[in-house]
DNA sequence: CCGCGAACGTTATATCATAACACACACGAT
DNA sequence: ATCGTGTGTGTTATGATATAACGTTCGCGG
């Protein structure tokens, strides 16, 4: 897996991929792969940015397909469940998942000027904390990895 | 620093220790340590769990130290922004610090089960994560990392 | 004494999230 | 074929978290 977040890429093909490779996991996995939750799959993919839930709502609103905050709240976490996802505690927000289908524990790079969010492998970092949970007889389940502050760009900005 | 969280210590020790840390680590930079913010800060100590900023607003209200939730916010974010406390992101609340007055990025075990959360230290899990970010050029200024699970006590519960 | 900055008090409102219940539909069992 | 069951969706209502904005107080240096 490699960085992704400040770098162009092929977007469009980065979304196909997204998309199939989501598609096809549910399909191994026996789960429903949903209008709904394609098109939020779609839009986090689409905006590739870190997007509140509310965010989401808005545009699926403008397209009929539900207006109250659970409708997004469900397909968040089906995606999120399931790694297509990442929810951004820092934020409250949600990102498309940079490399689905990749059993990961994803670290987040947030800029605190531009908001932009980079998912970068966090398997060191993650391997340290497990180690030291570990150690203490803690389970670990679930990590979430969040580092603020400049992103390239705005490092320059900011100079 | 030791891991906190999990193990039984001398409480009343550790309040006043905290306090007086926090107090003199106030009077070294200039910083007030108002009634408010230092009432806050013992709260957290006191109840030694995390607590959301309503039930310590809850607490405030009952001494008629404020009623309102920018008070709380207030001081809690003062506590956090000096390293007396900490916001846990995962959680939305917070808790006091386990070693004030050292420099640390400290790491989160949170419980599912119980909601205990341990204090740990999250050197090396943090440096894994600023070499990462610095090969991107990304300037990390504030790092969170939290792992949820079950601690010693409910993963022997659960078996 | 005045001006200033920092903290606090208060009102109002913004933002994020979920409980609870009704309905629709696919699917396997009888 | 129909009935129960599980899963997803639609909707109402509400709960939980957080901050903007503005006025007041108070200590301190000019």
């Amino acid at each position: 897996m490699e960085t992704k977040g400040f770098e162009h890429h092929d977007h469009h093909h980065c979304i196909a991929t997204s998309l199939r490779t989501a598609e096809e996991a549910c399909k191994a996995q026996g789960l429903q792969f949903t209008p709904v939750r394609r098109r939020v799959l779609e839009i986090l993919l689409d905006e590739h940015r870190a997007m509140g839930a509310y965010d989401v709502l808005d545009v699926l609103r403008k397209e009929g397909l539900g207006s109250q905050p659970p409708v997004a709240y469900r397909a968040l976490d089906f995606l999120v469940a399931n790694g297509f996802a990442h929810r951004i505690e820092r934020l409250n927000a949600f990102v498309a998942c940079a490399a689905p289908g990749e059993r990961h524990a994803p670290c987040f790079l947030i800029c605190r000027a531009c908001s932009a969010v980079a998912e970068t492998p966090g398997r060191r970092a993650s391997d340290a904390l497990r180690a030291a949970a570990g150690e203490l007889g803690f389970k670990v389940e679930r990590v979430a990895i969040e580092a603020e502050g400049l992103c390239p760009a705005c490092v320059e900005a900011d100079a």
